[in-house]
DNA sequence: CCGTATCCGTTGCGATACTG
DNA sequence: CAGTATCGCAACGGATACGG
């Protein structure tokens, strides 16, 4: 057996998936980063949002940050943006169905950490 | 409202995780990292195993990274490290108990990534 | 066998100023 | 209103050599 081999329970049947494609570490990847969990906690919370409403409420991101963090999300398919051609101009950010699935995931995922953090400390 | 009274439904009822401590922030930095996945995930599959034996499984993986990577798992709670007064030294780690309930919400959003992916594409 | 120590490149992120 | 452009720093991670 080669270290190619391996098998990965956690994620894959057949490969491991630090070594090839893993959905796991690459989901990871999408929600990783500074600002994305906030991100879509905003949106979660209020739905469709404005850009700079979003950048009101989400304390101390800056432009370059939201921009590109929103960027991602979207070309990862968890969100969507529409521009309306007003003057001036409006562009509204909104969660997509992918997120429907992730957030559950995510909770149990922040419980599982209260759970952790109340154990170490 | 100020900004620092927003809600976040993901993660807390009362404060936005984002802003305040955010267990699923704190969750994902203990998992986040390079390397962080292949130790757990090698550990889930082959249960107590020893420090060579995973520099060896996990293609790639430097002695610094490794040996920090576990130390920081250690510290989060997640394994633990058994060293026998044998000559030569033997040092085995495991996962501890708090994976147990870790693992089934990582399969989960492997099952997630897996969607996410195939449907972008 | 199981690590440390040191150096160095790359990436992520922040700050600031500017634009269609 | 909703972004770009540019610069700079600090953290993360890789390479190599050495130590108990």
């Amino acid at each position: 057996m080669t270290e190619r081999d391996v098998k990965c329970v956690v994620s894959c049947e057949t490969k491991c998936p630090c070594m090839e494609y893993c959905p796991l570490g690459s989901a990871l990847k999408i929600i990783g980063g500074k600002w994305k969990l906030s991100i879509l906690c905003a949106l979660h919370q209020d739905g469709t949002t404005r850009y700079n409403t979003l950048k009101r409420k989400i304390a101390g991101i800056t432009n370059t940050m939201l921009v590109s963090s929103l960027k991602e999300l979207e070309e990862d398919g968890l969100i969507v943006r529409r521009q309306y051609m007003e003057m001036p101009v409006r562009v509204e950010y909104t969660l997509t169905e992918a997120c429907d699935d992730l957030m559950p995931i995510l909770m149990q995922l922040a419980q599982w950490g209260v759970k952790v953090h109340t154990k170490e400390s």
